[in-house]
DNA sequence: CATAAATAAATCGTGCACGATTTGATCGCA
DNA sequence: TGCGATCAAATCGTGCACGATTTATTTATG
């Protein structure tokens, strides 16, 4: 079994980070334009889908919790995105909704979204393929602690 | 041509995202155990396999400016784990070399790796092509400006 | 009912990434 | 030789991610 000194470009950790860093980069420019940053366009393709998330039930499918999620949801709440409201029921949670002006996004969104699948340059089978296999590692990893 | 409304699950963008941060959460206590963050982990690979890079030239291999790869070697300076020299021929030019102290890391980092390809949960011919074709999508999409 | 345990969100400090700009050295060209 | 263009790195401000902790509310248990 050889052992050559592995390089970054060996691992998949490396990959994952610089096409990461790439789709940043990519997406960046397109979403300042709206006034929005990468993670907040998540927030919002979340809140699309259901409106009404609470913090954590929108750091559940994000993969974020609060410490992460709090101040951006500020953010968003202070540019007039969304609103945050404590739940009557238990007022530990606070509750995520849409204003019209974030819906009033939703089409331009919707454009660049396939602006960057085209950038990827993959058919729609390839590239459900690819983020069906990207997703899968994430999920082997996830929960994991080796020799933790 | 169906227009369902996209959900974050849909987006390959999102795949990347959320498997690029658990990658991290599962380095981030093993490397911190070595006094170590994930990039500059990529910093110690990048110079095992080739001592004495410029900064430029670590940018270029790791796709990072100046403005993120200063301050960060310059924390690793700090830490005792590289040199960082004007170049005598080019003033402009900053040489960044790996310390003792960073080489006698090498076999700690060296069992990580394949602690972390155990957890992939991937044959060695898996982790090759999704590494390849995340690779793929990587360079498609970098340099672009779609509508920009 | 009292109070300890559990839970949801918020707070705090650190280290990236990156756009924009600045500083300082080198190069190109009249 | 002079001097503007170019180039490498550094600086600055913003917004994530995240470990650790705190605050405030609810639930569970004696």
């Amino acid at each position: 079994m050889e052992h050559r000194p592995l390089g970054t470009q060996d691992l998949i950790c490396f990959a994952l980070y610089s096409a990461n860093n790439a789709m940043n980069r990519l997406y960046r420019p397109l979403l300042a334009r709206l006034g929005l940053t990468y993670p907040q366009y998540l927030v919002l393709v979340s809140l699309w889908d259901r409106d009404g998330k609470t913090v954590g039930q929108l750091g559940e499918e994000l993969g974020l919790e609060s410490n992460t999620l709090t101040p951006l949801l500020k953010r968003m709440a202070e540019a007039g995105l969304v609103t945050r409201a404590r739940s009557e029921a238990d007022e530990r949670v606070v509750t995520i909704a849409l204003t019209d002006k974030a819906n009033a996004l939703k089409s331009e969104v919707a454009d660049l979204v396939g602006c960057v699948f085209d950038a990827t340059g993959l058919t729609l089978d390839e590239a459900r393929r690819l983020r069906d296999d990207i997703f899968a590692l994430r999920d082997a990893i996830e929960d994991r602690d080796p020799r933790g």
